[in-house]
DNA sequence: TAAATATATGAAAAATTATTCATATCATGA
DNA sequence: TCATGATATGAATAATTTTTCATATATTTA
């Protein structure tokens, strides 16, 4: 079942529009870590960790090894750093204040 | 007031990963359109389709002009076709079903 | 200036997504 | 095999986002 552009799209930015698995991406740009050390980092619960990590998983932007009783999650191809790139390019262009958006801004007031 | 990576890819992410939003993207690749086509090519309430267009002026992908009493949206730089370009790559390599992700699949049906 | 058309907006309701808690699974080493 | 540590998962709740409806605003033309 083939699916237009900006399904596939969809499917693609909904995994990545939240701010653990983003930060969780952002994690592993420096190299593989296993979920207790994503779980410390970002100072979330053990299990809001995992449940982030499978959608990330299901779309292949992460991969997963298993050392013993622990899971080494790391980036998965090169998809990440080009979004993040194409992010920053864009927000440095056309965002005023550096991606910090207006509206967002004053809600968080 | 400067912010993180994760965070600046948050406030983008998140205004793209939306069908209305993407499929409103998508069709101003082929040029710049009112809101009145857009809400007949998509099917959608007028109110809707304002409403989402509004985020996505508010950050950069698109931009407007008046004409009269229409407004004419299109696309703003080249982000959106990186963007996708980056999606499209993506999927044919790493996503088994065209970008038909598993979880999601069972969920339609 | 009144009517008509195009678009925007606020607020409520509906839908979706995230978060937490409790617990399950699974591998390891005593 | 039992205890331990690491991770995953289901289900309930909480939070966020989308959608709709009603209406406002703005521009043009009669």
């Amino acid at each position: 079942m083939k699916r237009g552009l900006s399904q596939t799209c969809y499917v693609f930015f909904s995994v990545i529009s939240n701010p653990t698995r983003l930060a969780i991406l952002e994690n592993l740009l420096r190299g593989p870590m296993n979920v207790s050390q994503l779980t410390e980092l970002l100072k979330q619960r053990q299990s809001m960790i995992s449940h982030n990590l499978r959608p990330l998983l299901r779309c292949g932007f992460i991969k997963v090894e298993r050392r013993g009783k622990e899971r080494f999650y790391s980036l998965n191809g090169e998809t990440v750093e080009h979004l993040f790139r194409v992010v920053e390019n864009h927000s440095q262009k056309y965002c005023p204040t550096m991606g910090v958006c207006p509206s967002k801004e004053e809600k968080r007031r």
